[in-house]
RNA sequence: CGGGGCGUAGCGCAGCCUGGUUAGCGCGCCUGCCUUGGGAGCAGGAGGCCGCAGGUUCGAAUCCUGCCGCCCCGACCA
């Protein structure tokens, strides 16, 4: 591709309104356009890092065993009604009605289609195992749009499903599946980590999200510092806590004014003890419903264990109208003790003796509380978040906290769309059996946005070699002069005999401007033929991520980095 | 949806508080000259429903009301 005629509208100053380096990345170098909030359109060298990532994830999808297919956008509402998820999912599903007043939603995952096509086509075990995959723009209609690609309303996808006749088969699906991502994302050449995950809306049992590390992540990994335990902080626990070895004797009941000392840190250091010694009372909301949850004063709640706990579609904090309206009391004073509301406990508090509480009446607290005796919950179970203090709970060493961008997940979903869908095969004893399956998505689009995230300068972005939208990139330095123009257009010619992608930056542009374009754009491989090429014959390459710079003579080109290029794709994988 | 902020030329911003020339600056864009190894220089030029609608006023980018859009923090997720 030549420069000139390459629609590549570059920006010397950052867009007000990007916060994210990748985000403001992919604007400055003309990659993507907001349309609207959460939407944006690919221009050319966007599309390409796109195509490129879509590329390695068919070879791997397909190496894998999985086919390609192409599922529907536009969804009928009664097979959402069928599973359930019509109700389900909220308002993140845009539904309409089409010209006939029938109920309709954009796709934002495909387990419904994908179980209703394998229901009416496939009848017995024999067409057993299948794994089928697509590469399809989804729509979410997420509450808050952010970071550019990183959290779009509209966004490019694989999403794939597995469907197998017993959980053995399933179970070798998944850990293909497994696998394949590691080398997609290996092949991105991105640094990531594979971590145990919570379900979410998709549903099933069991789940690994593909993490990016990055600061500017949206979730927090818990990760052990010896073995290979990792976690997404919504589902990671800590090693169990141990009972005290000699039993505290319990304390007489105290009621202890404590005027004005609302948060945890003001009572304790009103009251002389540690937030240790103290259980907070947090309100939460379960499908509207009010909840009391105990936690002790240094730990935070984790609102996705408590919904799971709860069964609830969605839990949020209450806010301390909601609380006084539920419970009569204001935040900062509740406890459990003579509390209306459910009331649940994390497994850490049902170890304390007596602790400190909330006295349910303004101004005061309550001393050497204990459960069992002072009160009772409806459940005990691990609903808080792991903190750095925490051992990891499978070998007892140090935890690491650390940030990262969701890239991939995978999930083993058993029978749940099966039943609900009840999609069915007859095994080898001609009984009939629900499929058991499992899906595996890729956040492609965030995907090009996590590489940024991950590979950048002040410079620019420093694209890894397999998903660059060009490899090489040549600078003719004097568009005027023949000898350099001509050397140019000859390595240019070379390249691309060679099927190597190459832009050509042929522009009557300054040297400056093509170097900060060049940078800015991340090419992998930078050409300059200019003024050591009318001295001395050579062509200047320098490599974007290192800075490192070589001459080599016209001729000699080509063929030497077309070879390197080959060797570092093939070395890649 | 709750909390915070912002809408003035393609991009980045000033002007608004305290209403009053023809709405301004840098970059970009067009023409010409000149220049060519890290976003040059000179000269000339184009480009604005000052987010939209209403109101106050002799007069509104500026004051008031309503609406729309966008960004950030939280709940959601590839």
């Amino acid at each position: 591709m030549r420069y000139s005629q390459l629609l590549l509208p570059t920006l010397k100053e950052t867009p007000a309104d990007a916060e994210v380096v990748s985000h403001q990345l992919l604007l400055r170098a003309g990659f993507i356009r907001k349309i609207t909030s959460g939407v944006y359109s690919y221009l050319p060298l966007g599309l390409a890092a796109i195509r490129n990532v879509e590329r390695i994830v068919r070879e791997e999808m397909n190496n894998a065993g999985a086919q390609e297919v192409l599922l529907p956008m536009v969804q009928p509402a009664d097979l959402w009604q069928e599973s359930g998820r019509w109700e389900k999912y909220g308002p993140e599903l845009l539904r309409f009605k089409d010209r006939h007043g029938r109920e309709s939603c954009l796709g934002p995952t495909h387990e419904e289609v994908i179980t209703d096509l394998i229901r009416r086509e496939v009848h017995s075990y024999r067409g057993l195992p299948l794994n089928l995959y697509q590469i399809q723009t989804k729509f979410r209609d997420e509450i808050r749009p952010r970071f550019g690609l990183m959290r779009g309303r509209e966004f490019i996808m694989k999403d794939g499903y597995s469907f197998d006749a017993d959980e053995e088969g399933a179970n070798k699906a998944y850990e293909t599946m497994h696998y394949a991502y590691h080398r997609v994302f290996q092949r991105c050449g991105l640094k990531f980590r594979a971590v145990e995950a919570d379900t979410g809306s998709i549903g099933g049992n069991f789940s690994h999200e593909f993490m990016v590390l990055a600061d500017t992540g949206e979730d927090t990994l818990v990760i052990c510092k010896k073995c290979t335990y990792a976690a997404n902080m919504e589902k990671a626990t800590a090693m169990p806590p141990a009972a005290p070895a000699t039993q505290a004797a319990p304390l007489p009941l105290e009621k202890k004014e404590t005027p004005g000392k609302r948060k945890v840190e003001a009572v304790t250091e009103f009251l002389g003890i540690t937030p240790k010694e103290l259980v907070k009372t947090m309100v939460y909301l379960a499908d509207g419903k009010p909840v009391a949850v105990l936690v002790r004063g240094d730990h935070e709640v984790q609102p996705v264990k408590l919904k799971n706990l709860l069964g609830a579609i969605e839990v949020e904090m209450a806010d301390d109208k909601q609380v006084f309206d539920a419970t009569g009391v204001p935040t900062g004073y509740l406890g459990p003790i003579g509390l209306k509301i459910r009331v649940v406990a994390d497994r850490e508090v049902a170890l304390m003796k007596n602790f400190v509480v909330g006295g349910n009446e303004k101004n005061f607290h309550l001393l050497n509380v204990n459960l069992g005796r002072d009160f009772e919950v409806e459940s005990v179970a691990d609903l808080r978040m792991v903190t750095e203090e925490d051992r990891c709970p499978v070998c007892g060493a140090e935890l690491n906290l650390t940030r990262g961008i969701e890239v991939g997940h995978i999930f083993k979903l058993g029978k749940n769309y099966s039943e609900a869908l009840n999609a069915v095969f007859l095994d080898n004893q001609g009984q009939e059996q629900h499929f058991v399956m499992g899906c595996y998505g890729i956040g492609v689009s965030r995907t090009v946005a996590a590489a940024i995230e991950q590979n950048h300068d002040k410079d620019g972005i420093i694209f890894p070699l397999p998903i660059a939208p060009f490899q090489v990139i040549i600078l003719n330095l004097s568009p005027n002069d023949e000898a350099i123009t001509a050397a140019a257009e000859q390595l240019y010619n070379d390249f691309r005999g060679q099927g190597i992608d190459v832009l050509l930056d042929d522009r009557d542009e300054r040297p400056g401007s093509k170097f900060k374009d060049a940078d800015l754009i991340g090419i992998p491989f930078r050409l300059m033929v200019g003024k050591s090429f009318a001295k001395d014959g050579v062509v200047e390459i320098r490599r974007r991520a290192t800075g490192e710079t070589s001459a080599l003579p016209l001729a000699e080109v080509v063929p030497a980095l077309a070879a390197q290029i080959r060797t570092e794709l093939t070395a890649a994988v």
